[in-house]
DNA sequence: GCAGGATATGAGTCTATATTCATGTCATGC
DNA sequence: GCATGACATGAATATAGACTCATATCCTGC
């Protein structure tokens, strides 16, 4: 922490069940895995097929998402199954990737997108 | 369609479009930038007085927004003021932002939180 | 024109975290 | 018991991306 001074974040606190969660849907190959159980379960071998990672690197993903309540693991005889937790989640996804692809389709390119702040589209307003 | 080899990623092109939205918002100074914002336009200063972050910092974080679409840019003067480009991100995330803390008081504590998945919980399924 | 405040940008550093490799543990079948 | 396949874990490395500092650019008022 080396704020200047206090340096209080108003919502600081609200935002402390979000940003773990944001980051770890950030990740593709987590991501995938997520798509790739969709309301199945799966046996840990299949998702390493799915996706072509290293049984290591998966193992590391899953992980990360059961202690993050994403996923729900649960042995069967020799295999280990993963189950997404809560569909709610999908649906939630979907929703926003719904709107960034509405967002592209409407205005094309990305708005805004140019190097600097444009030099002075606006006179003076007030 | 099981990717003889490889490593077919099924839906990459899927998320080409929901990945980088999720890492620009899952870092918590660009989140509560946006939350800062709200519906109203701010200029940079304001932003920089409420984050408490150095202006250089906001002017990066400003420009990661901008570019992604996330907000606008809009000189006024000798001031440039940002306002977000669609509430409906607001909504998205507060939709996001409810399941997850529906979850977290449903089940007080994380579920499947533990260090190893259980050695046996199931006998045998099948 | 010049001065000064507001904002953007670039280079460099630092940190968090994904990835890999090797190894350990658990369940099953013999 | 032992061997084997299925997962998990730890240490070490690599890398992306946030942060900082210094500097450049733009606007307004004089």
């Amino acid at each position: 922490m080396r704020g200047t001074c206090a340096a209080v974040r108003p919502s600081q606190r609200e935002q402390s069940t979000i940003i773990p969660a944001l980051k770890l849907l950030g990740e593709p190959n987590r991501l995938h895995i997520l798509y790739g159980l969709g309301l199945e379960c799966r046996p840990v071998t299949d998702i390493i097929r799915a996706t072509g990672l290293p049984q290591s690197n998966v193992s590391f993903h899953l992980r990360v998402l059961r202690e993050a309540g994403f996923v729900r693991a649960e042995r069967r005889g020799m295999f280990v199954y993963y189950c997404l937790a809560d569909p709610e989640l999908l649906r939630i996804l979907l929703e926003l990737k719904g709107w960034l692809e509405a967002r592209l389709a409407r205005d094309g390119r990305r708005p805004g997108a140019g190097r600097r702040t444009p030099a002075s589209p606006v006179k003076r307003t007030r």
